[in-house]
DNA sequence: AGCTTAAATCCTTAAATTGAAAATAATCTA
DNA sequence: TAGATTATTTTCAATTTAAGGATTTAAGCT
């Protein structure tokens, strides 16, 4: 098992996710905002948004960037292109987009 | 939530697994493969197989062919090219791929 | 220092995954 | 055709993983 596919696997994992697919579109469409915005988007507990924002983070969906007491939060998208490419390589399979 | 929404989610479940992704892999590669050819391949139970196999259907990953006793399982492209591009849609990014 | 707000972590409950055992289903053979 | 054999699914219990409420940490304010 290569690193490489492990992180595939984390990244899909990171996806399959309801609530956290919307918050990636929230954060692709609102740029930055901190842990705390997000929450007020959904129905969703302050423990379970920074468990999935922590999620989304590790595995290069989001990046995250600290000032102050705030966590601000925004979309990767040079990580998360690489991503969903170094998948279709892995499957072989090329869609046409 | 829509209904398609919901049948993304289940399909990147199914893919973001060690197992089923290399499931996915040989089926891709050998064509029809029924499961204990599949299983042959793994060090996983033939229940555990089955399951995966199972799951990997209900998404639309894979599609099954029942002849006589054996079951057997291919990679469903077309859908999978569906699924693949409807969750591409739903996050607005298109990839180069 | 004490208060407030933001976020992460801890801890218990809920859900998903795994695999052993049993059930089903098709085929073969005496 | 009854019984054995092989392929697969289903059931169920054990383990792992995720969710969320409660607590803790951390920063800024008065």
């Amino acid at each position: 098992m290569s690193e490489n596919k492990l992180k595939h696997i984390e990244f899909f994992k990171a996806l399959a996710n309801e609530d956290r697919l919307e918050i990636v579109k929230l954060l692709q469409k609102s740029g930055e905002l901190c842990a705390q915005e997000v929450q007020k988007n959904f129905y969703l507990e302050q423990s379970t948004t920074s468990h999935h924002l922590n999620k989304l983070r590790l595995c290069g969906v989001t990046k995250a960037r600290k000032e102050g007491r705030n966590v601000y939060y925004s979309f990767d998208e040079e990580s998360f292109k690489l991503n969903i490419k170094a998948f279709l390589d892995f499957i072989n399979k090329i869609p046409e987009a």
